[in-house]
RNA sequence: GGGCGGUUAGCUCAGUUGGUUAGAGCGUUGCGUUGACAUCGCAAAGGUCGUAGGUUCGAGUCCUAUACCGCCCA
């Protein structure tokens, strides 16, 4: 029993539901799975690891995107046959969430200094529990096919065992190592954070000049320059160009740091600028990344001053304890008052922030954990040369190659609670290092109990890295990663194509031997609708899940898919979500009519079918349809993909193809039968190529079209297949070959779509009322053919008195009182009282003689020139028929005015 | 300083082996509502494809230069 649908897609009324059946079918888990039985190693899977979200982190329009894109692979591989897998999962998020749980614990006075590691931990993952599933959730709701029996979380057992696993074998490799390094550092976070974390913004600030006196006595002085003063109290050297005159002689001599007056040597080195500011520069080894090459360089003494919350200790005396900017204040005033300053000049400077909390981020030297990345990144960089894995857009390589072949090593510990705990002991009575996989509970070499383990954790990103494979059960030799390693594609945005994707190569190679996944594919940014990136103190943050409540999860999925091409950031305008909620709909309502017709419809047919001009084209468009969505698909051009299913859907189909099955329906019989199957076949086929776009309306949709045709016994698009269970499993359409009738189609149904659009064009013109019917004489010349039995419904189409109106080659009745129009080298006389004004019609035919003589002229023009030597012959062809096609019409246009 | 992307209709954007007077959505204008859909239909207006050269029978598409906007790296 076919029950009533409803006027309007109603996504509210289906989504829950469907994605509740589809998980609990099972549809979500790999088709050939290693874990059960009958598994068969042959099948080919298609695996995508999910960029794992922050665990304590709300959905955005970035997942949105994401989630749609990923979805769409898997749902468009499963349907393909592959065995596709899509492993979900969340990222412990080291720093975010531990800033997010010490807000929270601010609020209940706490501190987390003062409860301790442990009792924080616990409060933690408490946190954890408690909001780690909204994320999940809110990636369900966007129709995610994940398989959720598959989900990792990157501080679970197996995973934490995989971070050791890689950490103990980089150390033995001595690809690991720890020691006193320049390092970003933030103040606010009190922990080392990499150089990727760290970004770069312009902003106003002072050029300081002041005087470094002599030592001797002399009272002369070497003036400097600096963008930060309070650093003066870590300087070791001022240093000057070796061919500077102006300084030359001061090179061995010592000078006075102010204030302290600890004397510092005077140096030369080739590094300074003798343009830029004073010409000598003060060197701060220890909170400069360029003065710590050249304290190196020289053998300088580095001196620390400030502690880990970026005040100044005990080296900064007198001014210890001050916050870095008092300082700078205080210092730079007291060293006015000694006569030292000689002016400040406004300068724009260029300020490290954390990318996280925005604070001022300090280089400084700290005792951290490296990666020696070189050797990873080595084999990551041949793995794309030698095209194992291929990045898409392919102009992102040439950004990988650039980055990995100017790497630095990776600074890897975090001074945070909240991560993996580098599996490092230290033992207090002989000062051993130990790293092991187990946890040891005595020194191995003396065998004292007194060990104690590192206190740092390891960068997010470094679990992150081992993700693809960690997922699987690496280092286990799992089933799941002997069969579903190497992934298939990494699909991500490619702002983390550092961060993420080439950490994620290097540690895949080294661990496995295997690339990651052969496929890196790259979205751009998702932006609000004038281009502006998404923030909130701009207020222009877009919430994807308030978007799904107004308009649904296929109009944002449909949105972000088609309005976006690879690489390339999207604007995102809830209008385009509107017209996509509005295709949603159209897509319902076609099928809302396509099942009344098929109810309508006989039960059998009588004979062999006999199809009509109409039912050719829409059947070889749809075939066309196939091949290009095909070849789209296959070059990771999916919303090209998209905006032509849309495009067909809805120009072709529903505009055209349903108002003539409409007319075929009437003529009862055969005729109905053959339409309603046809009806069927072409949106079956447009459900299934929609379904990864939008997977809910099409399988809702799906399903009463299924109910509907299995009760007339009316078979699917590719019509040996049975009807599967559901749109979700149901096989991707294959186009076929063509067969040579495609063609001629669609040209003679263009002839037809000509016609009728002239007619409607003129009876706008001539504001003649929709339900008046005209009558229409038609001398079809050299169309005859094609247009014979075409009468009915270009009648319909366009509103003509079909009774009265004729087709013939030559129209012989008088036809003078007719208005006229020629089109596609038809005559079309119709029949209207509007004729009254004779001079505008005649001027109407005039215009349009003038565009086709020109086009004429332009057409021989470019027939008789190399053109016609020189282009490949279909190319040519093509032309010549216009050419002739043009000449008929000019003739019939100039019969009618002379 | 180096690299990348963009510049196409009023707005936001498509346009991937170069094929011959450029497409969509939104917006605008006119007409239209008794059966698929007003979350709609029909019709229309609107573009020297940033600029200047070049290659080619043919350039929005390839090459060179240049302007402006944006991003990444240093």
């Amino acid at each position: 029993m076919t029950q009533e649908l409803a006027k309007a897609y109603d996504f509210r009324a289906t989504e829950q539901r469907l994605y509740k059946k589809w998980e609990e079918s099972g549809y979500f888990q790999p088709s050939n799975d290693p874990r059960k039985e009958g598994f068969d190693p042959s099948v080919k899977p298609f695996v995508i690891a999910i960029p794992p979200p922050n665990v304590t982190g709300e959905l955005h329009t970035g997942h949105a995107m994401f989630v749609s894109m990923e979805d769409l692979m898997i749902r468009y591989h499963r349907m393909k046959g592959y065995s596709a897998l899509w492993v979900p999962g969340t990222d412990h998020a080291g720093i975010a969430t531990q800033m997010l749980v010490e807000k929270a614990l601010a609020q209940e006075g706490l501190r987390r200094d003062e409860m301790g590691r442990e009792e924080f931990l616990r409060r933690t993952w408490e946190w954890k529990k408690k909001y780690g599933q909204r994320i999940t959730n809110q990636i369900r709701r966007l129709g995610a096919s994940c398989d959720w029996t598959r989900e990792r979380f990157t501080l679970d057992d197996g995973l934490s065992k995989a971070v050791r696993e890689a950490f103990v074998r980089l150390y033995e490799k001595g690809l690991i190592y720890r020691g006193p390094r320049m390092i970003n550092w933030s103040p606010a976070l009190r922990t080392a954070v990499s150089d990727l974390e760290v970004e770069y913004s312009e902003e106003p600030g002072f050029l300081y000049f002041f005087k470094y006196m002599l030592a001797d006595g002399s009272g002369e002085f070497i003036p400097v320059a600096t963008t930060r003063p309070e650093t003066i109290l870590g300087d070791t050297a001022v240093a000057v160009h070796p061919s500077d005159e102006r300084y030359q002689k001061f090179v061995g001599k010592k000078v006075l740091v102010p204030i302290t007056n600890r004397q510092i040597p005077v140096i030369a080195d080739e590094y300074v600028t003798m343009e830029f500011g004073t010409g000598a520069l003060k060197i701060t080894p220890a909170h400069d990344p360029n003065d710590y090459a050249i304290g190196i360089n020289h053998g300088l003494e580095m001196i620390n001053i400030l502690d880990t919350t970026a005040h100044m200790n005990e080296n900064a005396a007198p001014y210890t304890g001050l916050d870095r900017f008092e300082c700078r204040k205080h210092l730079w005033e007291d060293m006015r008052t000694a006569g030292l300053v000689i002016k400040e000049q406004p300068y724009t400077l260029n300020i490290p922030r954390s990318q996280r909390g925005g604070e001022i981020v300090e280089p400084m030297i700290s005792t951290q954990w490296f990666i020696k990345i070189q050797p990873l990144a080595e084999k990551a960089l041949n793995a794309v040369r030698d095209g194992r894995t291929k990045i898409v857009p392919e102009r992102f390589t040439k950004i990988y190659f650039n980055w990995l072949e100017n790497i630095r090593d990776w600074c890897i510990s975090r001074q945070l609670w909240w991560g993996h705990r580098i599996p490092v002991w230290y033992c207090e009575s002989c000062g051993e290092v130990i790293v092991s996989r187990e946890d040891p509970d005595h020194c191995p070499k003396c065998g004292s109990a007194a060990i104690h383990q590192e206190e740092d954790v390891l960068d997010t990103w470094f679990s992150s890295g081992l993700w693809p494979f960690s997922t699987l059960g690496w280092p286990e030799q799992t089933p799941d990663l002997g069969y579903f390693y190497p992934t298939s594609v990494m699909e991500t945005g490619a702002d983390i194509l550092f961060f993420w994707v080439a950490r994620m190569m290097m540690f895949g190679l080294e661990f496995t031997g295997q690339v990651p996944f052969h496929t890196v594919y790259l979205h751009g940014l998702i932006l609000d609708k004038d281009g502006q990136k998404m923030s909130k103190t701009k207020g222009n943050v877009v919430d994807p899940i308030e978007v799904m409540e107004n308009f649904g999860t296929d109009a944002l999925r449909f949105t972000l898919l088609v309005g976006s091409t690879p690489g390339h950031d999207t604007n995102l305008d809830i209008k385009k979500v509107e017209a996509n909620r509005n295709f949603a709909n159209k897509v319902w309502n076609a099928g809302r009519f396509i099942l009344s017709a098929i109810k309508n419809a006989p039960t059998e047919a009588g004979n062999e079918p006999e199809w009509t001009l109409a039912d050719s084209w829409i059947w070889a468009k749809l075939k066309g349809l196939l091949r290009d969505t095909d070849r789209l698909f296959k070059n990771y051009q999916y919303g090209e993909a998209g905006r032509q299913i849309y495009e067909f859907f809805w120009s072709d189909f529903a505009d055209w193809y349903l108002e003539i099955a409409k007319i075929q329906m009437n003529e009862g019989g055969d005729r109905a039968y053959y339409t309603a199957m046809t009806l069927v076949r072409v949106l079956d086929a447009c459900l299934r190529l929609l379904h990864p776009f939008t997977p809910f309306v099409t399988e809702e949709l799906w399903g009463y079209l299924k109910e509907a045709a299995l009760e007339k016994g009316f078979k699917p698009f590719m019509s040996r297949h049975p009807w599967e269970d559901m749109l979700i499993s149901a096989a991707w359409p294959e186009a076929g070959n063509p067969e040579g009738w495609e063609d001629e189609a669609i040209s003679g149904f263009a002839i037809v779509q000509e016609m009728v659009r002239a007619i409607r064009n003129l009876r706008a013109e001539k504001k003649v009322k929709p339900d008046r019917k005209l009558t229409a004489l038609i001398s079809a010349g050299t169309k005859l053919d094609i247009l014979r039995g075409q009468c009915a419904m270009i009648a319909a189409l366009a509103s003509l008195d079909k009774d009265q109106s004729r087709l013939s080659r030559k129209i012989k009745a008088d036809t003078s009182a007719y208005v006229s129009i020629v089109v596609s080298g038809v005559e079309i006389f119709l029949d209207m009282a509007e004729k009254i004004d004779s001079a505008e019609d005649l001027a109407r035919l005039e215009k349009e003689l003038e565009t086709i003589n020109s086009q004429i002229e332009r057409l021989e023009k470019l027939l008789a020139s190399d053109f016609a030597n020189k282009a490949p012959a279909p190319v040519v062809d093509k032309e010549r028929v216009k050419l002739k096609e043009y000449l008929e019409t000019r003739e019939k246009l100039k019969a009618q005015l002379g």
